[in-house]
DNA sequence: ACCTGAACACCGTTCAAGT
DNA sequence: ACCTGAACACCGTTCAAGT
């Protein structure tokens, strides 16, 4: 109300912070120096002081959300912990869901992240693994790490449509063109628990593959100490 | 040589032929209107009349690659036909690094993408997978259909680096901060084939990954088929 | 039908200047 | 130390105009 209405300092939290919150609001499209210093009430150049530049900028904003990640888990066996590790990480990413798609175009990658991955590896090595199939096994959970499987329909939103482009296309001739993917989408609506919640419910898919990775690599873990060919 | 030199007549075709070649050679952030305009010896103003506006073109790009995936494989058992049709995909990524960033950036699939899922429901349902586990199965593969996975490190690029972002840092305070995956990378490349091609190979992992959940697939498979509780 | 030039509303960023 | 205004070199896109 009066002339000089007091302003929060500004900081390089506070820059981080109101930017994950306006592409959380507006999306990521809505993320330029300039709108985002007028929602800190500021010109576009203060904000050189606190981030180098736009790509800074978008570094600072996935460090900003990975570091939601809670990096604990009060599981001792190695599969509990890394499952309730991943799914905890993926509840992060149900709340910024943009971010899977900009973390994947990133190609510098925050610190913080190498100190998460050790624990990982150190957690697959406490429990029998090789380095070797430790090193197999990063690659093999790809992105789940991070709480999000590579989602190639619909990526990053939940809830599966399966529509087309052209959504007036006739029912009948893509059941023509794509009989199987039409009865698979008949047969999962038919079986499925709640039909309102649609035929494709993304977290029991993330678990399906999430436990798929897991028992494949416990078999491994499994055969390689009993053979003693370990390291 | 002569004032009026002959002139290739555009096309959409062209445009996205000429797109996908420029942005093999330049990267994605090259791919602006006016940029491919000058490419193809013409104003930006030109393109419109072929691609509707940028979003379009990033569209037309990537379907043009998805074009280049061969979808045939003369293997008969799923198992091979599907590994087979994968890594031919994989070699599609290689030649074009850019685009699986691109592709799960993009909302929008390509319409030729679904009769290619189609094919592959219509492989495992030939095989006996039920709908749903066809369902899982499709979700397992996550990217895999499109030839990459999901690498948190070094995306899209071959050769496998470790490097923190500030590069300059202390090795041996790398190794004190982060004892698990020195560790790891100090016995992998013990053990590498040829050290010279680095510590990872990037296409040994991605078969590793797809064995497993290939193979995790199938015993869920020949459960299901011999519980005869398939469908 | 196909292509263009000028113009508009935006970008990120630099630089010299203010306090 | 922190913030600004004007300016530069770019964007994508509209629109009226050319052939």
């Amino acid at each position: 109300m009066t002339a000089k209405t007091f302003r929060e300092p500004l900081s390089r939290e506070r820059v981080l912070a109101t930017a994950v919150r306006l592409v959380d609001a507006e999306g990521i499209k809505a993320l330029t120096m300039r709108r985002l210093a007028a929602e800190l009430g500021v010109e576009a150049m203060s904000l050189y002081f606190y981030v180098a530049g736009k790509e800074e900028l978008l570094d600072g904003v996935i460090s900003t959300v990975l570091d939601e990640i809670v990096k604990t888990s009060d599981q001792a066996d190695w599969r509990a912990h890394l499952r309730q590790q991943f799914l905890a990480a993926r509840q992060v990413m149900l709340r910024h869901p943009w971010a899977p798609g900009l973390l994947t175009t990133r190609r510098t990658i925050p610190g913080g992240v190498y100190a998460y991955f050790d624990r990982i590896v150190g957690t697959l090595v406490d429990a029998g693994f090789s380095y070797h199939l430790a090193h197999r096994a990063i690659h093999a959970f790809g992105s789940m790490p991070f709480g999000f499987a590579q989602e190639v329909f619909s990526p990053a939103a939940a809830g599966g449509s399966l529509e087309p482009d052209d959504a007036e296309a006739d029912l009948a001739a893509m059941a023509a063109a794509l009989p199987n993917l039409t009865a698979m989408v008949a047969h999962e609506m038919h079986g499925a628990a709640d039909p309102t919640l649609g035929w494709c419910d993304s977290q029991v898919e993330f678990e399906f593959t999430l436990d798929l990775l897991l028992d494949g690599l416990e078999r491994y873990r499994v055969a390689s100490t009993s053979d003693s060919i370990a390291g």
